[in-house]
DNA sequence: TCATTTGATTGAAAGGTTTCAATTGATGTT
DNA sequence: AACATCAATTGAAACCTTTCAATCAAATGA
């Protein structure tokens, strides 16, 4: 059904090799020979076959995008930025959802081998870069995605998750808060750990403190589940600063439940500014970050270095978080919050 | 760097045809024969060349999922749907967002013309089939995703979405509303189409009013936009009802700006049930659609035609929406709403 | 013992592209 | 008229896999 080269050089009646170079190097070939291969492409309606190209390239015009999670629409807005990018330069995403699982990560890693795409991006379930180290050594470009770089064999774009946890607990200080909770997601997430290591620094200095909880997974059933428990245990608190959005929009609801106002009893804030905390029960004071940007930066820079990996310098894009807020936090109020 | 089965036939002392039957027939080599080739491809870690299987076998085993907007959450979860019936059947999926527009959407499907996958899901950005003729003469598995076939060469996996908007209407005139507002997304959107013609002729039915108002796209700013708009004119009306749940978030920010309350003076009915309806401002009534669901159906539809195009029967997978029922709707009040 | 069957392995071809050394034909130089 | 130069085109090899007809060796039957 679908013609090959073979049958354009037919048509045209030229070589194989001379459809070849219309193709890829225009320059080399006379502008009516050129011109009577393009017609023949168009009657022959040629699409070229990408295996082919990619069997003898050894590389595919192909990224890999590897994250946690694309329910969670801060991952679906980088997501977009990332297939942006890729269809301008005439790549293809190839979705990976690891669920935050090592052994899901490492099954998509060996697909993603055996496609021999020429770059990944990766939002990794596990601090340790060894899972990537094959890619690496057969020349795979990898870019970490919302991590930084610690070693000097990858690019990486991130957004500053100190400076973030750092924004959140000026804000809730600023406005009077100084019995913060952290709810936290499991503790092996990289960025969650900056956000706590900012936040605590800064709530300290300022003469705050802060407990901590934690939720087993980034969503909002496991936020609400593990503000439940706490609350159900006794807490004294003013201020509850999640690790996410999702974490933020549960929390709400296990505090609603328990009969606490937001932000007369408790203030919260929330982290990612996605789109639905605008939109949420109490408008949610949050953590923004330039999430597609973020993926429209990453992405270009496995491109980059797909497209010319000698001369391609390993760099780290660090963006900057914002605080948006909203209804959600407030002054701290005269009285304070229950005890046991 | 990577080894192919050249080298693995080299270290094991055999011939390349051999490598290639311990992977694909087993049952054709001697034990002691398989056990040596086994042990070479564990030393040097063979992974096969996808790309050079795909030129072999024509087809890839590759799945193109075009959806207008990935960021739509009911999208995202039917790709986590498709995902996992693809990756269970050792498939992969490149993800393209057509926006909802038809140049984005010929783009890609001439990108995954080249990839030579072997399936598409589609949910079409227009209602014609001709822009996936040419990949179904190619043999390429089509799927429609969201959308009932109405041709017969190809499957589809969808929600009854006539049913769903009549049991919008059914609850909003069983609780007294007689005049209602339908906020429509572009109309050229069958899903939409159908939703209407189940809502106004339910309604209708009932003795009771729909207003129709469109807005331009099925976001949440595009909603508090068409409804804003609206409101300004003047609209006299109980209960509102959207063709999606993103629509409704935009729309009840619309209203709340309009100092009208929700449910006392509006009844919402959105449609969907994603995830943050549960955590909207006002707890969204929504019809809700089985989403993994029907990316998994659909998933293994095209699947199982790729590999076994000749015995495949084209099948239409419908399911059943169910009316979720929150807060933002109630019995309508005793006093009307507004009028210019 | 020879012929036949069975089981295991091999070698070569095909799939579509790109690259590069080699060839052709024409133009310009002496 | 013989030669060098240059532009345009060609042919073949390589990328890696799968398939299938062909080969080989051992075992079975007569």
């Amino acid at each position: 059904m679908s013609s090959s080269m073979k049958d354009v050089a037919a048509a045209a009646g030229v070589s194989l090799g001379t459809v070849s170079n219309v193709l890829n190097h225009p320059e080399l070939v006379a502008p009516a020979t050129a011109a009577r291969v393009q017609a023949a492409i168009r009657t022959l309606s040629f699409i070229p076959n990408a295996p082919a190209q990619q069997l003898r390239a050894r590389r595919a015009k192909v990224l890999g995008l590897v994250v946690p999670d694309i329910a969670n629409p801060f991952f679906t807005e980088v997501a977009r930025g990332v297939e942006d990018a890729a269809l301008d330069a005439g790549y293809v995403v190839i979705l990976c959802n690891s669920d935050a699982r090592a052994e899901r990560e490492d099954r998509y890693l060996a697909v993603l081998e055996s496609q021999r795409v020429g770059g990944i991006l990766i939002t990794p379930a596990r601090k340790s870069l060894k899972p990537l180290s094959r890619l690496l050594s057969n020349g795979v470009a990898v870019t970490l995605l919302d991590n930084e770089a610690s070693s000097h064999d990858v690019c990486s774009a991130s957004v500053d998750d100190t400076l973030g946890g750092s924004l959140a607990a000026d804000h809730a200080v600023s406005l009077g808060h100084r019995k913060l909770v952290w709810l936290a997601g499991p503790s092996d997430i990289p960025q969650v750990a900056d956000r706590e290591a900012g936040l605590t620094r800064t709530a300290r200095g300022a003469g705050a403190s802060v407990q901590r909880i934690a939720a087993e997974q980034m969503t909002a059933a496991s936020g609400d589940e593990a503000m439940g428990t706490a609350l159900a245990k006794g807490l004294d608190f003013t201020a509850l600063i999640c690790a996410n959005d999702l974490l933020a929009l549960g929390a709400i609801r296990a505090l609603k439940r328990a009969g606490l106002r937001i932000p007369e009893d408790v203030s919260v804030i929330g982290y990612d500014d996605i789109e639905f905390a605008a939109s949420a029960s109490v408008p949610l004071t949050s953590v923004r970050q330039p999430k597609y940007e973020l993926g429209h930066a990453a992405a270009n820079l496995v491109i980059s270095e797909c497209e010319d990996p000698a001369s391609h310098a390993h760099q780290r894009v660090k963006f900057q978080p914002q605080l948006i807020a909203r209804q959600s936090s407030a002054q701290v109020s005269a009285v304070g919050t229950l005890a046991p």
